[in-house]
DNA sequence: TTGTACGCGTTATCAA
DNA sequence: TTGATAACGCGTACAA
């Protein structure tokens, strides 16, 4: 049933290595020949072997991507299939597959290094900066192994991010052009990174209009609908009431229309409303968000560029970071007439 | 710098097939050699090479999930992270990977069935219906190489799916219990077997009641939120208005929520909403939406059981089939007090 | 219980 | 331009 090179190589009156040839489509090959083989193999229907070949070659032809489906990674999950877009259409077209691994490891021996790596499973490594952990990067690097993060981790490492402080100041910016005046800023926590660099951008949008944070605008907290609702109501019981917020995530901003909502504050008149992340929720509110959109499938284009270029690059590259511009979607919860 | 089974072999002074039984635990070897060869490879670091164990055993261990990335498959698009967590839970465990490919191939050489199936990549495939086409499924039939659908498929395929028709009956009969008694349905096309399934139990559910399901209650088309604000406004423009409407989608219920409160028409005194399907917005909207939860991490799972059943089973296997009962989430879009 | 020898399907290195 | 043969790293009869 199974045809291999030596029944092609049989069937052709040539020698097996002169079927690899062809296969490879070598120069010094005659064009007859190459016709003749390639004839054949259409005719016995023949497909080499990709495990035999990579054993030969001593290379998988395969990626792994890293995900840890043990906690909902909140960003992963929502992204997920545009970000698999992305890597397979860059990885794809160079004849390499993806392979999707779990970092969940019940014994030792089952830990992704091994599964993957030391059994060269995949010849490079995709992932999440929460899974991509600073002590798993440099057991990487000793290996001279070939990784991408999804987010920002610390040098040597190379990754791919988007902008989050370029985030922050387009939003702050925007609600300023659009005359709110004193804006604050809820959701995420203080000692997560991605806080900090959309709370920067936040502060460098005021400071360049002459403005400051001032940190009773600020609460920090989980980026969900209830904390969202909390700080909002929070912040707008105050007599000394923002007239807009920035929100961390659109679940978050969910939960702040909803504070305004209960007490008869007008959203975009009186109050305007931006949130940070476009998907799902932020065309479905009443009114609808304005927020910003990220290019995920983007994001899967340039990891996989980046590691296809570690790949074939050897291992003397230097070290890259790539930082993806987010774009300002503009929707009524900021329109002011 | 990589380490095989010889070296382990010359350090434990013992034959390479010596140590290939200890890395499969056979039986025959005695306890002490274990212990001392496990001791070695540890100590050097030893992981057997994949895809040399792969040529050896003809068998990748890697399973596909064979998605279609160009149109934006609405249904796995949503919950590829779920379906994936699930497959992977169960494979695994049992050592295989999960490779993600595309169908979409420039040149008939990239098509997937050579990429994976001939060049034995993946001993199985796992795919949405959309993708294993019966023409497709036909072929892998013949080569009798395992594969499991998500979503039905004529025989012989196995599949897996949820069980739509049971779908359109809870929701038809929740309805009714909250006493609402001239139920529509909007969305989806008729010629759609998911539409049929569905549309069949809700007609069973009034039937059972004693109702018969008029033509003129029944709008076909996009399940969107554009053409469900239509079909809503159609309906309910109509003196003869229904009181209840089962929608195909949540974004087809948001949009029959505007057209009901553009009309003024209370949700749910007035008028009862029920949508198939849960994320990402039945919790969202005003009020929140009664839908159907589905568990597409038990999907996963699922398929994953089905299609290691088939690669372990041999081909001898009769076909299987596996509806799922989806979960009815009660919110205050139908609850009539 | 352990070891020898060969096979798995391909690539790569030389000769011819 | 083509061919013989040795890797690649592991599994497995079969023999010892």
């Amino acid at each position: 049933m199974k045809v291999t090179i030596s029944d092609i190589a049989k069937a052709a009156n040539v020698a097996k290595s002169t079927v690899s040839k062809v296969l490879n489509d070598s120069p010094k090959i005659s064009r007859e020949t190459k016709l003749r083989v390639r004839q054949i193999m259409k005719e016995m229907n023949y497909t080499p072997s990709s495990i035999a070949t990579g054993l030969a070659r001593q290379s998988s032809y395969n990626i792994g991507l890293l995900v840890d489906m043990s906690k909902g990674s909140e960003f992963l999950n929502q992204f997920f299939y545009n970000i698999i877009g992305g890597i397979e259409s860059v990885i794809g077209s160079l004849k390499y597959e993806l392979t999707i691994a779990n970092v969940q490891h019940s014994s030792p021996e089952d830990h992704f290094l091994n599964r993957l790596v030391h059994s060269k499973r995949v010849d490079g490594i995709i992932a999440n900066n929460s899974v991509l952990t600073e002590a798993l990067a440099a057991e990487l690097d000793r290996l001279q192994f070939p990784y991408i993060a999804i987010g920002e981790i610390p040098a040597p490492g190379s990754w791919v991010d988007f902008d989050n402080e370029l985030g922050g100041r387009m939003l702050t910016q925007h609600l300023l052009t659009q005359r709110y005046s004193s804006i604050a800023f809820i959701g995420g926590q203080r000692d997560e990174k991605i806080f900090t660099r959309r709370y920067n951008g936040y502060a460098q949008a005021l400071e360049q209009s002459g403005l400051t944070a001032s940190q009773d605008r600020i609460i920090n907290g989980k980026a969900d609908e209830h904390e969202g609702y909390r700080a909002a109501l929070t912040l707008l019981q105050n007599p000394d009431r923002p007239d807009a917020i920035v929100c961390m995530t659109n679940y978050a901003a969910f939960g702040a229309l909803q504070a305004a909502r209960e007490l008869g504050i007008n959203v975009p008149a009186e109050l305007g409303i931006a949130a940070f992340d476009e998907y799902p929720l932020s065309r479905y509110t009443t009114p609808p968000l304005t927020s910003l959109n990220i290019d995920t499938f983007k994001l899967g284009v340039s990891s996989g560029h980046l590691l296809m270029e570690r790949i074939s690059g050897g291992s003397g590259l230097p070290s890259r970071h790539l930082l993806l511009e987010p774009e300002l979607i503009l929707r009524e919860s900021t329109t002011r007439n």
